[in-house]
DNA sequence: ACGATTGTTAAGCATATACTTAAGTATTCT
DNA sequence: AGAATACTTAAGTATATGCTTAACAATCGT
């Protein structure tokens, strides 16, 4: 049987199941913009703030999102190498594709 | 309050959704190669059929796998323009980072 | 010290996810 | 026709997810 390591692991399962809920894209979104406490964060959406930090808690164990504690607020900030992760992993998928239709075109183009 | 049109739609998670099993994970990679059976994906797993199935409908419903029937046989195939669709959206999140950070550092280069 | 701010913890709830087994349907092969 | 193949459908189950409210800390400004 294949294991999950032949996919990626299970820090790409953390990534993506964390990229798959809106608010959570959202977060980040606003997270490229520069660093944000935690109710900066929820300030935009009309939900409770235990449910904005255990967002924040989906994004953290994920490697997205790091976060620290100063005084009484936590600074939230993005990790690019993990959201590089993702990417890099579709984009790999995308030239095993793209080669793969290569040989289809050149087979079709033989004479 | 933020809308998931801003995070990037439904399709997104549907999308990334599917990304986050490592089983659907396998069966993208091995479309990758090419179209396959129902059964023929099913092969390399210690799981039922039916679960592969359902993994199937998965994928199929984030756009990311076309199936088609022919006979008794379902064939799966990959379409590359959902896959793409997360990629895109994670570059622009990186772009978005990499701005930033090239505005960080003339700020810190500064005379 | 006191009150306001900022976040944390816990408990509960409704729905969704990832499977299972068992029984069915449609095709193809002989 | 009958048996084998390739799914399909249905029903059940255990765990995970996305929220809520209520009560509890910790820290900062005055």
């Amino acid at each position: 049987m294949l294991n999950n390591r032949e996919a990626g692991g299970a820090e790409l399962d953390a990534i993506f199941q964390a990229l798959a809920d809106p608010t959570r894209r959202a977060i980040l979104i606003r997270l490229c913009e520069g660093p944000a406490s935690v109710s900066e964060l929820a300030k935009p959406f009309a939900m409770s703030l235990p449910a904005i930090v255990q967002h924040l808690q989906v994004l953290e164990h994920s490697g997205m999102v790091r976060t620290e504690k100063i005084g009484r607020v936590r600074s939230c900030s993005i990790e690019p190498a993990a959201v590089r992760l993702a990417e890099d992993w579709l984009g790999r998928r995308r030239t095993g594709l793209e080669r793969r239709l290569d040989r289809l075109e050149a087979f079709l183009k033989k004479p």
